[in-house]
DNA sequence: GACGCTCTCATTTTT
DNA sequence: TGAGAGCGTC
């Protein structure tokens, strides 16, 4: 490959970073600066400048979709398959190396892994089998506590257990049984895959020398969102000698919550004193004027690196701000902007609507629906968490081992086979005080009949149905639909009125093509173990919630979901005070500061227009709040603003809510009547055809004379002067 | 085992 | 307000 190929097109700074020596390098990569871009060319400029094998680079990043992208640009770049090369998420990364070293950590080779829900349910069976309820601490968040735990790297025994305090003293017990449990049965959960990792390459000086001296050259990606577990992993396989190079965004750190430390990207030369930092500020994304909004947003914060994003592109549309009466007006203003640009032939596709949360969308799918746009909304359930794929995943993973009591839970009587409550009972007291799996103690309640006869009969039908599934040396596509039918799981559905039922039974198909598919694409070497990789796969890779790119819908996310996304059109909405920034965060600074980089993050996915709304009404738990502005708009300079409706001086805003809304409110006064003639400021005459909804939730269609029929939202008659 | 009632609770989420 | 979980009833 031609060298010269690596570094054409790319700008000073970038170039910096990619042909950077050998040695251990930050790039503080801005929104939309570039940042895959470096580091893909960095890594073909270690193939071919540096010389170095596929097989001495590792590169880790926080999902799927990013470790796929970045081994197809590069392969693309290169003109090659690579192999040798490791790129994968933290999660992938450390799951490979358990399942090379299992034994070293006292796992069985085809260990299985614990989602969210799986670990929800143990702590439920656990805190059950000894007798505690929820009225302490919630299962749910037990098991966040755990994993913070864990996150941390505190095991059980790590911890402080001189407490008096009930329920540190229940989480205290729980974590004890979890972990004793997972132990056991070779059960290892998300955290624990990067812990038991971190221990391992910790506690064992061979392996860690080995990986040490295997991976001359490291690239992380998104550093900012790392949390004290994967760094401890991260330094553990980096040495003075290492090639380290770290890519990410201070001001793009949003994952706090979920136990990401900024830290870790500010602080980095502490750890690595001969670091060497490049920022990319310049953006290739946005008009300048969103760029200033965003600069001008993010330096309210202390604590940053510190860096300004320009553009060569000139200055672009003014930000358009709304202020809405209400949350209806709202969803009214951004459907009617998305209107006139589809009108003046722009796709849905440009368009993306955010927000802080996600019970925002509900509105917006209204409108979007009554108008008749489409639209997606992401963030729902992924393929491999909906529930019928989950549990045909279960009866997957109890065929392979009938020792994992968290599928046999789960598909006990799934489909309704007769087991009830008070069968499994009598299976789990057996367990719990003979320490067996549930598998165990069915086969012993059988065997000394203590149930009653039906019970016994509907128990013994399930454990000789999984026996039965049992099938060797068969591809996993065919294994996967003899589960699927052996299990009876489609029958059931088909023979339900469950609701989308055609999806659930479409989704289990797919689920036999995944299969197939997966079994394709796997090395010979690893055919043998199909069964149990497939398994990995599924529960470390929720697959794609993203339709294809070919469609042309309107989408709807929360901001968080919209990082390393841009979009033409972006509207930005909710923008109050109490829900963004979200009243629980507001008091805290180092919360504010998130959120406020959540703004920034918002406000960089726009390419050519944003667009910010806030209502001065809002519907919120079923009570009535006037909330404030967020300060976020105050913080953007008002030189780049253009405000829609309302604006700052309080004046005119009443002034103007005023003349917009009587009109139609004189018309609708004392009640709506359908072939009442009306007039709409904007589109002239028309006749109510129909009337839906109470309240301010009233629309009535109108059918106007020279703009035929239209969906008008009544709230907007009903503005109460304050 | 399905249904309907009451109660509780309310960010952000990838793996 | 409204979704989801838990509980009691038929």
């Amino acid at each position: 490959m031609d060298v010269s190929e690596l570094l054409n097109g790319l700008n000073d700074a970038q170039r910096q970073a990619v042909s950077s020596p050998l040695g251990h390098l930050r790039v503080i990569a801005g929104a939309g600066s570039g940042k895959t871009r470096v580091l893909v060319h960095r890594i073909a400029w270690l193939l071919a400048v540096e010389n170095s094998s596929p097989y001495s680079i590792l590169a880790v990043t926080f999902t799927n979709k990013a470790a796929g992208e970045m081994r197809s640009r590069l392969e693309e770049m290169l003109g090659y398959a690579l192999s040798g090369f490791w790129v994968g998420t933290f999660h992938s990364i450390c799951h490979r190396m358990l399942r090379a070293h299992h034994e070293r950590v006292n796992l069985i080779r085809d260990f299985q892994i614990l989602d969210r829900d799986d670990q929800v349910r143990l702590i439920k069976r656990i805190m059950k089998a000894h007798d505690l309820n929820e009225d302490f601490i919630k299962a749910r968040q037990a098991v966040n506590i755990i994993s913070g735990y864990k996150e941390q790297g505190k095991r059980w025994a790590d911890l402080d257990h001189q407490t008096f305090n009930p329920v540190e003293k229940q989480i205290l017990f729980l974590y004890e049984k979890y972990e004793t449990h997972c132990r056991e049965n070779s059960l290892v959960d998300f955290t624990e895959l990067l812990l038991r990792t971190v221990e391992l390459l910790r506690d064992d000086e061979l392996i860690r020398k080995h990986y040490q001296s295997r991976f001359r050259h490291i690239l992380v990606d998104e550093f900012q969102d790392t949390n004290d577990i994967q760094y401890a992993f991260i330094r553990l396989l980096s040495t003075a000698e290492t090639d380290l190079l770290v890519v990410g965004d201070d001001d793009q750190s949003i994952y706090g919550f979920r136990g990401a430390r900024i830290e870790h990207i500010l602080d980095l030369e502490k750890s690595y004193p001969q670091l060497k930092s490049i920022k990319l500020e310049q953006n290739y994304r946005s008009s300048g004027n969103i760029l200033n909004a965003a600069n001008a947003v993010i330096a309210q914060n202390q604590e940053r690196l510190g860096k300004d994003l320009w553009t060569e592109a000139g200055e672009g549309e003014l930000i358009e701000v709304y202020q809405s009466i209400n949350e209806y007006d709202e969803t009214y203003y951004v459907t009617e902007r998305i209107k006139s640009h589809v009108e003046s032939g722009g796709l849905y596709n440009d368009v993306a609507i955010l927000y802080r949360s996600n019970a925002q969308s509900r509105l917006f799918e209204e409108a979007l629906l009554a108008e008749s746009m489409p639209y997606r909304i992401y963030g729902g359930l992924r393929f491999f968490d909906r529930a019928e794929v989950k549990d045909a995943i279960a009866y997957l993973r109890l065929t392979e081992n009938h020792h994992d009591d968290v599928a046999f839970d789960r598909i006990v009587n799934v489909p309704t086979r007769g087991i009830g409550t008070r069968t499994l009972d009598v299976v789990r007291e057996v367990a719990t005080s003979q320490q067996l799996s549930l598998w165990q103690a069915s086969e012993y309640v059988l065997a000394n009949q203590l149930l009653p006869n039906r019970a016994s009969q509907a128990l013994g039908g399930f454990i000789t149905l999984i026996n039965s599934l049992f099938a060797e040396k068969i591809p996993l596509g065919e294994y996967m639909k003899i589960v699927l039918d052996g299990s009876g799981l489609i029958n059931y559905l088909k023979s339900k009125k469950v609701e989308k039922r055609e999806d659930k039974i479409e989704n289990l198909e797919e689920l036999v093509n995944a299969a197939t598919q997966f079994a394709l694409r796997l090395d010979e070497e690893d055919k043998p173990d199909a069964v149990s990789l497939f398994l990995a796969q599924a529960a470390l890779d929720a697959g794609e919630t993203q339709a294809s790119e070919f469609s042309d819908y309107v989408q709807l996310m929360t901001l968080h979901s919209a990082k390393g996304l841009e979009f033409p059109q972006v509207f930005i909405v909710g923008l109050e005070e109490g829900l963004f920034p979200h009243s629980e965060s507001a008091s805290i600074a180092e919360q504010l500061a998130e959120e406020r980089r959540l703004a920034y993050v918002g406000i960089t996915r726009a390419e050519k227009k944003l667009h910010l709304s806030y209502s001065e009404k809002r519907r919120l738990y079923g009570e009535t709040t006037y909330p404030r502005p967020s300060r976020f708009i105050e913080e953007i300079p008002h030189t780049v603003l253009h405000y829609a409706r309302g604006g700052p001086d309080h004046l005119r805003r009443q002034q103007i809510s005023k003349g917009r809304g009587q009109s139609l409110r004189e018309q609708t006064e004392g009640g709506v009547k359908l072939g009442q003639n009306i007039i709409h400021p904007k589109y002239g005459e028309g006749t109510i055809t129909a009337v839906e909804g109470e309240g301010e939730r009233q629309r009535i269609q109108v059918n106007f004379v020279e703009h035929g029929s239209k969906w008008l939202i009544l709230a907007f008659a009903k503005i109460e002067m304050k």
